[in-house]
DNA sequence: ATATTTATTGCAACAATGTTGCAATAAACG
DNA sequence: CGTTTATTGCAACATTGTTGCAATAAATAT
């Protein structure tokens, strides 16, 4: 079974319904593994045939957001993304030249970061984000 | 000399000009040493009888920002603060329940990660943005 | 296959944030 | 006190995101 037939089990034994709407944006989101904005999976809806309103599309994030299949990402050129949810926590190498993104793992470090946070500041961490920005590869 | 002093030399002696609105803006952001939004600039402006219009905030934020007097944040609730620029580097500990924003340092910790990038991946990292989501002390 | 239920969608209207062009204003200088 | 031009305000617009409500269409039962 693919892991994406998995997430639309998952909808409908929530009972939710599976639309077309809904599974070509996570069919979009599952595909490119990258990060889109809102308009970037509207103007992608819209190329194979099926505009959506810019409610829908939105509203539909939010509800993928709900069920934790897609997450959002904030960076710093003023715009939200969002990405599928893997199972590989992973964070991002912005290259502020030519925008191309790709994921980095980071193992542990930043846990033991959050767990001294904790002991120091009495602040529990839930979630962090993190992305670096420079040169990539090509435009170094 | 105190250090906003400092800003202020810095401004004229490339050519700039020191309005009303542009120590004040400096001001706030100096006095308040957290983040603040554009919106919530323009009414602490407004509070100490210096209406400005939307426009000329933005455009003052711009500038700020392209001679490094300040920094833009973009946090996990949809809207992009701003802070004065120290000479601390320091990230943030955002607590998801009152919404409080706290300065906590981290050491050298990314700076390993930055080397690492740059030998595995070829990746040159020049900035990064790294806040933590949580409860803080009093909401835990 | 058809009817029923209600989750989902589209539309209209709105709100907040951010940007641009251009004319008016006011800092800094002689 | 004038002159220069950086800065400001205004109007108009663009983008992102939200809400209420009526129309539509998935899923289920008939």
């Amino acid at each position: 079974m693919l892991e994406i037939d998995g997430i639309f089990e998952k909808i409908k034994s929530d009972g939710h319904r599976l639309t077309k709407i809904r599974k070509a944006m996570i069919g979009i989101l599952f595909a490119d593994k990258c990060l889109l904005s809102a308009s970037e999976i509207r103007a992608r809806l819209s190329a194979s045939g099926l505009a959506a309103d810019r409610t829908t599309v939105y509203r539909e994030l939010g509800f993928l957001l709900g069920k934790n299949i897609i997450k959002e990402i904030r960076i710093a050129d003023r715009k939200t993304y969002y990405e599928i949810v893997s199972p590989e926590h992973h964070h991002h190498l912005v290259c502020t030249k030519c925008n191309r993104v790709q994921e980095i793992a980071m193992g542990n470090h930043l846990k033991r970061q959050e767990d001294r946070i904790y002991r120091n500041e009495k602040f529990k961490v839930l979630a962090h984000s993190l992305e670096f920005y420079g040169l990539c590869r090509n435009c170094r």
